[in-house]
DNA sequence: GTTTTAGTTGAATAATTATTCAACTGTCAA
DNA sequence: TTGACAGTTGAATAATTATTCAACTAAAAC
């Protein structure tokens, strides 16, 4: 079942990677360091919230002003059902919240962090793009 | 041509959403603040970086040092194809640059608000699984 | 100069994910 | 008490994207 020819000096016994270790210290020492599974689940949960341009554009707006799914979906010129199910991806990230009156639910942002991220990201694209 | 029965309001010539402004003055004004398309563009390209969970692992990787193909390979238990090809997408987004010393590549981080973001995003996750 | 190794590449496949569609719930107004 | 509307939902489809595979380049070792 090994994929090449070979033997892995990671200590791994699947062996998938295809070469052997360069710089043995610098490896061990690293690997000590590296992210734990759960951890980089939810950091990679987090960060996929921005990656898509549909949800991101959501929290573009929701920057300014608490919205309602009409709203929104006038604004970004798509189907209620399709905000509908972005905003269910965000509420259950805990990057919007929900606030219900009558027939109408209003979203908004729900931690600090997604305001800090966006910022951090929006500087480091202009100033990309002054250069 | 027209997905539904209304007539919508937001002045678009598709008219793919299927409702009307609810709330006139908020959505105008919002109107105005949204990113525009490219910056929208060059936003989600980098937060696509983060959101794999291979390409995080290698930005976590060289948070600490710089390091060769081969070694990462090792590290991710990964082909050096399949890092190659990740490797080759954050250097196209300025994520990551590379060094060649004789047949060896070294890789590091490129911009200090890959680490920012980084940062800001595992305070987040770390502060989520304290509640 | 031949072989080995580090790394790259393009095309094909596999896996993931966004959007659509149709049916549904709950609230309000007539 | 019925109809209209705001919003939600699950399953199907469409679109995107990660990984594999095989072939390749360039540097080093023999």
């Amino acid at each position: 079942m090994a994929k090449n020819k070979y033997s892995c000096s990671c200590g791994c016994s699947s062996q998938l990677c295809d070469c052997e270790i360069i710089h043995k210290s610098v490896v061990d020492k690293t690997r000590k360091k590296m992210l734990d599974v759960s951890t980089l689940k939810m950091m990679t949960d987090f960060y996929k919230s921005f990656a898509d341009s549909t949800r991101l554009r959501i929290i573009d707006i929701l920057q300014n002003h608490e919205m309602c799914v009409c709203d929104i979906s006038v604004l970004l010129n798509m189907t209620k059902s399709a905000i509908s199910h972005q905003l269910k991806y965000l509420r259950q990230l805990n990057i919007v919240k929900a606030r219900k009156d009558g027939k109408i639910v209003y979203y908004s942002l729900a931690d600090k962090h997604v305001n800090e991220i966006y910022a951090v990201c929006l500087n480091h694209v202009l100033e990309e793009s002054n250069e």
